[in-house]
Parts: structure tokens; C-alpha cells; sequence
DNA sequence: ATTAAATCGTGGGTTAAAGTGGGTAATAAG
DNA sequence: CTTATTACCCACTTTAACCCACGATTTAAT
């Protein structure tokens, strides 16, 4: 249902908030104001989720993992550490505990990203980076490749 | 349903809004005045689809993908930051964010073409680039016979 | 063909909303 | 008990959404 689409700039307070755009407010539909913020490593940024959508695309996935194998007790243990609730206050930013700042290199100017069902929230440098390998005319048709095989596999 | 073609001059004003001709506005059909200008590096213009056909035609895909594939999040993440829904004002413009027209290097004039189903607004000089590479004899012929070969491919 | 009416492309002013900053109180941690 | 962090509230500045208006062009009617 939540549809994020955009790139936006923005700056970290003092108090380590960051405005949400009003577009993103108004399409996260059923969630409110409560989202879930999620750290890929791998993408170094932070993934926020509308409530909803964290628990029906992540948490649901999570649930089928059995609880006597230690590497599905491990995913979900990392999972859960690098995940945090948050909401929005009255002027509809998120409040970001300085642990996820770290791990996401954001200091003062950040951009938000709307990606279709969550909003990432990066340092601009960290992205521009990020960029180079995926963005580019050439990074770009390898991913299209890459899933339009897979799209064509599952016919 | 929708149907653009053609080609049409017009000027961005200082609010930056671009006017739609007429006719594309009635042959926009369902989606009403809504849009979704989406950003290919490839190309260098904007590629402006009513709300449906984005829908139909992107979106429906990308929610095929996987949630736990990094490269499956980095494609939605390139598309998204690409991309930006709009809509008409009462005289039938859209504003256009000055982070696009920057990506597709529009300042003034911009030349407004009827792409079947999507509507592209490219800067005068870019396009006659474009057709350089893509307009000539021979190079049309190349496309054609790349066409053609997907075309039997797929019967 | 001439005139009237409607539509189209363009410009600009007003106002509500969005983004940003900071003060104070409540809560949690050391 | 003291300090630091987080939540809640209020205020300012800028942006863009919304509305109205004008000339040019097209369409329709006489």
C-alpha cells in the first residue's frame, strides 16, 4: 500500500532529527507515524519501513525460521540488533538514536530516498559512492539482467 | 489506453512548471492529471507516465522483487530516487523538481514528445543529440533489426 | 470571409503548508 | 542526586500549492 518514490536533502538537527517529506507522511498509509528502522550493512544506509510493511515483508519471514538452528537464531539475532521503532513528532520528523546514526555514517546533511515501500535514509557522500556501483548505465542493465532472469525463471 | 505522439515547444517559467499540451491531457485517460516522471540515465530526458501505466508497466514489477537480495533493493532504490509523481495544475502544468531538470539538463526551452504510451520533455540541444545517434538512417536500421530479432525470439 | 466564443499557453500574486530551530518538561541513565 | 537523552510544544522562514488574469491562437457560427 505505502508507495515512496523521490530524492529529497535534508539536515540532521542537533538533536539528531530528520524530517520525513510530507509526500512520504501522507503514503505511509496504515502504519500512522510508526516506522521500523532496519541497518543493511551491505547498503549502508538506513531502510525505514512503515510499520506494516516491516512486519508482513521482514517479521513474517522471520517467524518460519525454526528456533533449533543456530544459524536462523543467528540471522534473527542480527536482524534484531541492527532494527529499531521510531515515530513521528508533531512536525512529522524521526528522532534517530545516535547508534544507527554511526552505523550509517550520517553526520549533518542527509538524502531520503524513496524506494517504492520503504524509505532510505543515507549521507549524501555514502550514496554518491553507492552510486557509482549500481547506477551507472552499465551497473544498471547488469541488475536489470540479473532480474529479468530471475522474473523469467519463476514463470 | 493512453496514446501520445508528436512533437510540441514549449518554455519553463520561472516556477518552474512545463505545460502538457491539450492533447496529451485528454489522452491521458484513467490516471486523470496524475503522473510519474521517471529519470533514465541512459536516455536524458524525463519520461513522464500517467499514474496507470507506471503502475502497470514498472511498479508491477518491482514488486516482484526480494526484500533480502541487496541487488533487488539496490534497483529499487536507483528507480525510486529516479522517479517523482506530479500533477496538473488548474492550466494544465506540472512543477518539476530542479533536481530533475538538472538530471535531464533542462534550463529553458524543452521540447515535449509523444512517446505512445509516456510523454518525454527533453532540452532542445540533448534531443538533437539523441538524434544523432539514434534518428539516422543507419542507425534506425540497427534498431529495427535488434527489434525485429526479439520479436522472432519470442514466438 | 468575418466576427464571436472558446481554448490554449504563459505570467504572477496570495496563502497555506512544509521544513527548520530551539525552549522546557519528562524520562532514563550514571 | 546529577546529568544526559528523549519527548512535547511553540515559533520562524521559505517553498510551493492554489487561484486569478491576460494575450494569442483556434474553433465555431453567422
Amino acid at each position: 500500500m505505502p508507495f515512496f518514490i523521490g530524492e529529497f536533502t535534508y539536515t540532521l538537527d542537533d538533536k539528531k532529527r530528520i524530517n520525513i517529506p510530507a509526500k512520504f507522511r501522507k503514503a505511509s498509509g496504515e502504519s500512522g507515524g510508526n516506522y521500523i528502522i532496519s541497518y543493511y550493512e551491505e547498503d549502508n544506509c538506513l531502510s525505514v519501513y512503515p510499520y506494516d510493511v516491516f512486519m508482513s515483508k521482514i517479521v513474517s519471514l522471520l517467524d518460519k525460521l525454526s528456533e533449533t538452528d543456530k544459524d536462523h537464531r543467528a540471522y534473527k539475532s542480527m536482524v534484531g540488533e541492527n532494527s529499531i521503532d521510531v515515530s513521528l513528532d508533531k512536525q512529522g520528523r524521526i528522532g534517530i538514536p545516535a547508534n544507527f546514526l554511526e552505523k550509517a555514517g550520517i553526520t549533518k546533511e542527509v538524502k531520503i530516498i524513496g524506494a517504492f515501500d520503504k524509505i532510505e535514509i543515507w549521507d549524501p557522500k555514502i550514496r554518491a559512492e553507492y552510486k557509482i556501483k549500481y547506477g551507472g548505465i552499465e551497473a544498471k542493465a547488469k541488475l536489470e539482467q540479473k532480474i529479468s532472469q530471475k522474473l523469467e525463471s519463476e514463470k
